[in-house]
DNA sequence: CGGTGGACCTGCTGGC
DNA sequence: TGCCAGCAGGTCCACC
């Protein structure tokens, strides 16, 4: 579901919320996600105070004042949202965080493909899939340049590359998607094939795409809430992205769907070649 | 090593 | 109305 500008949507809706906050009780209602969630969780969390949230690719970390980060991946269908703890429960409501302001944090995932973890801070580093992760979209160091290497001798799709968390953190498939109808590049073409201008604009339009989303918090077209429940409205504003048959907004032409591997790819044939 | 295809889950939609 | 196939924002692992 989430990618990196709904985790960040939700990122800054939560961290003044949860800032200085303690945690007064943690129900685990659904152990089994993507790894079981581990037994000293409970232990660990109650009657801490949370001293920030931060956001790694599409990863939320909530860090505690003992040095504990929570790690949490909403997967396609997670949400984390932050409500008052009358509010009733729903299903597939997997982890209730009670906290001393009277709201709780709940994490809810109806396909639990999501992950909840909790390390110690230098822990952090050493997890696999989390230490080989990219550089973040808006690091300086994502570059053209560095795009450009990575694409060499490669014969996947430029769409595979894209939303492969090791070349760059965050991406998924509606952004890649996105990102490439902004850049004027099929979502087919291998990545080799592409000149340094075209990965250069690649590049530079990664971030600037990136960034609207996150103005317009994220993109809301079923599961998606922030971390109040709201919708994103940056679906309103996609180019290609579910919009099969449809006219592009600039060429007027059909956009058309093409799976790539299990997955669905847009685009306009006019505008992207 | 690089690349592909299926598995993991539930829920929704559209066709018959 | 019901049933079934196909599809969905992600990641991981087995296999070539």
């Amino acid at each position: 579901m989430p990618e990196l500008p709904e985790v960040e949507t939700i990122c800054r809706g939560l961290r003044p919320v949860l800032r200085g906050r303690r945690i007064t009780q943690v129900d685990v209602l659904q152990k089994q996600l993507r790894c079981p969630v581990d037994l000293g969780f409970d232990g660990r969390l109650r009657g801490k105070a949370i001293s920030d949230v931060a956001r790694r690719g599409k990863y939320i970390l909530i860090r505690l004042e003992t040095e504990d980060v929570w790690i949490l991946h909403l997967g396609m269908s997670g949400k984390l949202i932050h409500v008052k703890a009358a509010k009733p429960r729903e299903k597939h409501d997997h982890i209730i965080v009670r906290l001393d302001s009277g709201c709780e944090l709940r994490y809810h995932d109806p396909r639990r493909f999501g992950l909840s973890l909790l390390l110690r801070h230098q822990e952090l580093a050493e997890l696999p899939q989390f230490g080989r992760l990219g550089f973040d979209p808006f690091d300086r160091r994502f570059t053209g340049q560095y795009l450009y290497s990575l694409t060499r001798g490669s014969r996947r799709r430029i769409r595979d590359v894209l939303i492969d968390q090791r070349v760059v953190a965050g991406l998924g498939n509606i952004y890649a998607n996105e990102i490439l109808f902004h850049a004027r590049v099929r979502p087919t073409v291998r990545a080799w094939r592409l000149g340094r201008g075209k990965v250069q604009e690649i590049a530079e339009t990664t971030p600037k795409v990136l960034r609207k989303a996150i103005l317009w918090c994220g993109t809301s077209f079923s599961d998606y809430r922030d971390a109040e429940d709201r919708l994103g409205e940056f679906q309103k504003h996609l180019r290609v992205y579910d919009r099969e048959g449809e006219k592009c907004r600039v060429c007027r032409n059909r956009i058309k769907r093409v799976a790539i591997g299990n997955r669905s790819a847009f685009y306009c044939s006019f505008c992207q070649k």
